[in-house]
DNA sequence: GCCAACGTTGGC
DNA sequence: GCCAACGTTGGC
């Protein structure tokens, strides 16, 4: 089974890259998707070892900051059962969960950032999901070619 | 802060 | 099962 890539979206202010490498073992897990074909990735096709850009969402400049590697694929995210939790999600139960996530492990932060206006810039990446009209979702799959390019550009 | 794009909900 | 209303995302 062939290696996949992906890209995941993050606002720095709930969860920077900064907040990865302070985190133990730089592993954190990838909590709060909402949104069904995002879960469905998560949960059905992001295997261990995968790779995955890491991209800061709603911040100046919106950029891809990093690259990290699956480490734990699809479990039930336990935020869904919280009802303390921002993320609750009342008709889920352990039984029967609906919302998924994985664990990401950073593998090395870009020596500069790869922004959106680069990407767009980029004509290898012109089909990136990621820039394609009125794509919202948090979790998206990329090529190869595509993670490899954003890499390259990120000084890796 | 605005707003376009899109997903979800719920009445019928 | 349709679709209007509403909520969310995320670039600008």
């Amino acid at each position: 089974m062939s290696k996949k890539y992906w890209l995941l979206k993050s606002e720095p202010e709930a969860f920077s890259i900064e907040d990865l490498k302070k985190s133990k073992n730089q592993t954190t897990y990838w909590d709060g998707v909402r949104n069904y074909q995002a879960r469905n990735f998560l949960r059905d096709e992001m295997k261990v070892g995968d790779g995955v850009l890491f991209y800061h969402s709603s911040t100046e400049p919106t950029a891809v900051v990093g690259v990290c590697q699956v480490v734990n694929e699809g479990y039930p995210d336990h935020t869904q059962f919280d009802p303390d939790s921002h993320h609750f999600f009342p008709t889920a139960t352990p039984e029967n969960p609906v919302w998924y996530m994985v664990d990401i492990k950073l593998v090395k932060e870009f020596k500069r950032p790869v922004s959106l206006q680069e990407i767009k810039n980029n004509k290898k990446l012109q089909k990136m999901k990621l820039i394609q009209k009125g794509n919202r979702l948090s979790v998206m799959p990329v090529t190869k070619e595509e993670f490899d390019e954003v890499l390259k550009m990120g000084g890796l």
